[in-house]
DNA sequence: TCCGTGCGATAATTTCGCTG
DNA sequence: CAGCGAAATTATCGCACGGA
């Protein structure tokens, strides 16, 4: 999800480490934040494999530490239309998702309603389960774990919500016209993780 | 007024050490 | 052991301050 986020960044300019961070953070701030730690190393392997570029500019103005931008390849591009247009199981994942949605407006039409709906199975099988989660639970757990399973619940809900509105959206018109402000980001409320049951114990 | 120095803030990258 | 978050490191800038 890294390589899609990086390419995805880079396509719109050349960038820096740092900067792609930043941008990222501010992208995806409301999904999740990558560090230094996994997106230098990102960098490294995606400049082995030639989807980017040190882009080596007279760029010098900045005397501080020498800059590493970045820029993508041909190479780099064509992964970045792949990565875009898949849309496999690891787009449903709350990390997955957030990122894809980061760059739906240069996502195929198809792949974008393929990803929407996989993502609403995925959230709907979550909500199932902590349905299921509370009814069983009842008298056994105290009341904040019940309160937690309460939000978790909610929140998937919430998000089903969202979600049916987004693709009734996109299927009424799949191509917007193309806004020259950021693309809305209207998220729904971050779910709390809730993969497997919070153990207690 | 000018110059050198110290220091905190910021930018950008690298390395460390924990965790699954 | 790979991947990740956090800390450490490296480098520069801007500002305050004191002495000549």
């Amino acid at each position: 999800m890294l390589e899609l986020a990086i390419l995805g960044l880079l396509l719109e300019s050349p960038m820096h480490g740092y900067e792609l961070r930043k941008r990222l953070t501010g992208l995806l701030g409301a999904f999740r934040a990558f560090s230094y730690g996994s997106l230098y190393p990102a960098l490294r392997r995606l400049q082995t494999d030639g989807l980017i570029a040190e882009d080596a500019g007279p760029d010098l103005l900045v005397k501080r530490r020498a800059k590493r931008v970045y820029q993508l390849t041909p190479l780099g591009r064509e992964r970045f239309a792949e990565l875009v247009a898949d849309t496999g199981p690891q787009n449903y994942t709350d990390d997955g998702f957030g990122v894809h949605l980061a760059f739906f407006s240069r996502t195929p039409a198809e792949a974008r309603v393929r990803i929407l709906e996989g993502r609403r199975r995925q959230v709907e099988e979550r909500r199932e389960g902590l349905r299921d989660a509370v009814a069983k639970a009842n008298g056994t757990l105290d009341r904040y774990t019940r309160q937690l399973h309460q939000l978790g619940l909610e929140s998937s809900e919430r998000e089903v919500r969202w979600l049916n509105e987004v693709i009734a959206a996109e299927q009424a018109d799949p191509n917007p016209a193309p806004s020259h402000t950021a693309p809305s980001h209207t998220a729904p409320n971050r779910t709390v993780k809730t993969e497997g049951e919070p153990d207690h114990g």
